[in-house]
DNA sequence: CACCATGTTCCTTG
DNA sequence: CCAAGGAACATGGT
């Protein structure tokens, strides 16, 4: 699920959805997931509280809810970590296996689900003041980007994984928009020239749209009952496809053709996780 | 048993 | 103080 794309998908299916809605219950069967929150805590700020809004903030879902009549706003921040999901289902039915904490709305519950509980759902907002530029706003452009990767010996494709640099990009997406920029993941991020920045600037706008619009398009099955839960790495399940329309063209297609020039596509290891690039497209050598 | 997995944070080292 | 690297978190798939 989770990269900015897959998260703008579900917060745009849950926020009509939402709306409107108060909060019956609070339910914890993962206190981790809310820390640095107590149960208790939880409880107190949402019981009875009515949802007035969901946004997106990098790969963030902010919930934003009102107690009855009162101006006053409260936030509550999620995170879906690599495995959370949120999703809404009638209530009484018995709990998913990796439930993590369940709000009763009524006649609905909003389940968030994590298999491996690195996900997170608290009133703590301290963690959107460390996130960098909005990739798809005016914020993030050519000029911005180059003085946070000026300074930097780490690789270009680590520095799209940090959070202050830009705002949800993940491990996918980075490998996706290098490959589109045909710049190599290995290059220092420092080495970029300006037309290099500027062809990634454009290629992080274009992956991360181009997987918005395509995850809009695919029927979602949130509860997941189905072969793929609602995730759209992958394409539609239920549909074949040529090779020409896989939606990544690199991400773990090691020893698979380049959809460009059909040489072998390479996996590489940078801080501890997968990168997958063409050494033909995105060469090391400046030509 | 081994290794891999869409993420963030904390701790250590230099 | 900062940058960079690695472990930790917890579970499941292959």
């Amino acid at each position: 699920m989770p990269e900015l794309p897959e998260v703008e998908v579900l917060v745009r299916h849950l926020q009509p959805l939402l709306r409107r809605r108060t909060i019956r219950s609070v339910t914890v069967f993962r206190p981790k997931m809310t820390r640095p929150n107590s149960i208790a805590q939880l409880k107190r700020a949402l019981l009875g509280c009515s949802f007035t809004d969901l946004q997106r903030r990098g790969k963030y879902l902010v919930f934003s809810l009102r107690q009855g009549r009162s101006p006053k706003p409260i936030q509550l921040l999620g995170h879906l970590g690599m495995t959370g999901r949120f999703y809404l289902r009638k209530q009484h039915l018995p709990m998913p296996r990796h439930t993590a904490v369940v709000l009763g709305l009524g006649a609905l519950d909003l389940i968030f689900e994590d298999t491996r509980v690195f996900g997170r759902l608290s009133l703590d907002l301290t963690a959107l003041e460390r996130l960098g530029p909005k990739p798809l706003s005016p914020g993030f452009n050519p000029a911005v980007f180059a003085v946070a990767l000026h300074k930097s010996a780490q690789s270009v494709k680590v520095k799209l994984l940090d959070q202050t640099v830009v705002a949800g990009i993940g491990n996918i997406y980075a490998s996706e928009a290098l490959f589109l920029a045909r710049i190599a993941p290995t290059l220092p991020a420092r080495d970029l020239n300006l037309k290099q920045i500027q062809a990634l600037t454009s290629a992080i706008r274009r992956v991360l749209r181009l997987a918005i619009r395509r995850g809009s398009t695919i029927p979602l099955d949130w509860e997941g009952t189905g072969p793929r839960d609602g995730l759209f790495y992958y394409g539609r399940p239920d549909q074949t496809r040529t090779a020409g329309e896989e939606r990544l063209r690199v991400y773990d297609r090691a020893g698979r053709p380049c959809p460009r020039c059909r040489t072998s596509i390479h996996r590489i290891t940078q801080a501890s996780r997968s990168t997958y690039f063409c050494p033909n497209c995105q060469p090391q050598i400046l030509c």
